[in-house]
DNA sequence: ATGAAAGCGCTAACAC
DNA sequence: GTGTTAGCGCTTTCAT
């Protein structure tokens, strides 16, 4: 059996109280001697708290939910990893929880899990999705009443104070665009996430804004709906071909790599032949023989600035009380065009 | 305030006992009417059960612990995440820490949570580090009285019953090594991990059984240390040229990236001017022009298979006791020799 | 400076 | 079939 405040108390000859005060931390009225004893006795009887009971009896707990798609994918692999430092760093618990399917069921379990965690809060890091109507509404049901501040990676429906922390992807998507229009590029293909994200959405739009402004016209066809995979680019490329373009635009670095892999396939030389733009940003675009353009936010910044938020959320309802915290709000980061080797003039001079 | 099942039982006119047992999913004696009431109001009431409360009156909750190093390692983040999908359909919840320093402050820190957090199963997801007596020592001292299986991804010194899911690294190592030697390379680079790793004194055991196989010497010079990132693999690049390797073997295919990336400022080509082969077998080795050869075991059957076993273990532990798993075992998986385009014989040809 | 006691939300004997 | 009751381990007033 495990070590409970009750036998420090008895090995100790004082009441479990004592040693709960004692044990917390915080400066208190016990005796210096007292506490000494404790601590000692702790440490000898191999004492760890147990977090379900403290939780309990104090309405809270260290824990921070993170709910993610696909870690596979480096760039949200990058993410999480700078939220969860800052948050271990400040000395609460993330709690990653994977959801990367549409499955309703999973869904469901997952957040009424979720709902269960009493969790001080949560970091929602899935891409919106507009069109799920009903589980958008069910999960914001669910998720906001549970009184802790919610971050989004994206923007999302979420009623409850905290931050949705997003790229303006639109931009990012004209940038990039516009930027193959200033080679020469006219017919543009263009690999997309899947439709049900906003942010394919948005890009789109940026895709087509950047179109619009140099008075090339939109064509449906040369999008490409992908999954975000090295196999989705792949796939994509013969696709594109058939339709004559002269570049592309990704948006992930991940199926732009995939294109790369399937143009070696057609004995397409990248940039001569094709020219590819992605989105992401990641490290291994610099490893590539030529190395992948793309437009990108900075990850590891967006990452510490969440995990700071919430800390600092966190900190200021434990000092101020749950209303301290205000509206909720959206914050855009500027994404940045990263040029590299992956585009060329067209025509080729 | 949050709906309880005291909430549920006035509103129902029953008592708390009666709301636990319907909704507890098990076959009771309450009857069918009784039990439809409760859930439907349950479910009017956005009843979501405190975890927290029914782990502590079970003893028992529906935790996963799993501690990991660095999610940006594709090969790191692929494992995890087919575990956690193996985990999250058996109805566990995978609960994830990330412990990527070294620095004993976070490590004791770290284990005091994970001892304080009910867990009903751990995942060790560190290399074993041998010489970190003392901490290794502490962890097991803690961890090991817990009462729960752990699994190691690695060996460890773990005495709870569970499994260390190794692969055969000194194996691994001795067929690249080999595979380079029978293209004719005597003077083979090679980038090791870190010096402190289990693993990196098997690899380099592997390397050397290779060498002497083929009446080669082992020159210590020949080894560089590097920090399985990109940067580690540029940095090990010149250093290896100067000692005048015609190949590479690199521990991690990242750090192989990185001499990839390198060999270009250096004017290099691979294979042709020099030959490399990495460990891991990511998706990313075959993006590049010249695909990287490598060396690895299954990642997605090793993490279903340690997830499998997990769920099994508890689920045993439930039925027949926690004396039902018997020994702590270590399975080995064999290592796969990928060979792409990335060896050259030498001399060439 | 310390202890008694109530209670957090849920579970599980055992009683009726 | 359903209710009573006594906890799980910890925290927190309120006495003393």
């Amino acid at each position: 059996m495990r070590t409970t405040i009750k036998d420090i108390a008895r090995e100790c000859g004082v009441s479990t109280a004592t040693v709960s005060l004692a044990l917390s931390g915080r400066k208190t009225k016990i005796s210096e001697k007292t506490c000494k004893k404790i601590r000692e006795t702790a440490e000898r009887m191999n004492y760890y708290p147990n977090i379900m009971a403290s939780s309990l009896a104090r309405h809270k707990s260290q824990s921070v939910g993170i709910v993610i798609n696909d870690l596979r994918n480096t760039h949200i692999a990058a993410l999480f990893m700078s939220i969860s430092s800052v948050l271990q760093n400040a000395g609460f618990f993330p709690v990653c929880h994977i959801l990367n399917e549409n499955d309703p069921e999973m869904y469901e379990m997952l957040v009424r899990r979720i709902a269960s965690e009493n969790l001080c809060a949560l970091i929602w890091g899935k891409p919106y999705e507009p069109s799920l109507t009903e589980m958008n509404k069910k999960v914001c049901r669910i998720v906001d009443t549970l009184g802790i501040p919610i971050f989004s990676t994206d923007n999302s429906e979420f009623k409850s104070p905290g931050i949705n922390i997003c790229c303006d992807y639109r931009k990012a998507a004209f940038l990039a665009v516009q930027y193959l229009i200033s080679q020469g590029h006219t017919r543009i293909g263009c690999i997309a996430g899947y439709p049900s994200f906003q942010v394919t959405q948005d890009r789109i739009d940026g895709y087509r804004d950047a179109l619009t402004q140099a008075g090339l016209s939109y064509d449906p066809n040369l999008i490409y709906y992908g999954d975000y995979s090295l196999s989705g680019g792949r796939a994509a490329l013969p696709y594109l071909l058939g339709q004559q373009v002269s570049a592309i635009f990704s948006m992930n670095d991940e199926m732009a790599f995939g294109v790369y892999q399937e143009a070696r396939n057609y004995g397409l030389k990248i940039p001569d032949a094709l020219s590819v733009i992605g989105c992401d940003n990641v490290p291994f675009d610099n490893v590539l023989e030529v190395p992948l353009s793309t437009v990108g936010t900075p990850t590891d910044e967006m990452g510490r600035f969440i995990g700071q938020e919430v800390c600092r959320s966190i900190d200021l309802i434990d000092s101020d009380g749950p209303d301290a915290l205000g509206e909720r709000r959206t914050v855009y980061y500027e994404p940045n065009l990263y040029l590299r080797g992956s585009v060329r003039p067209y025509p080729p001079i």
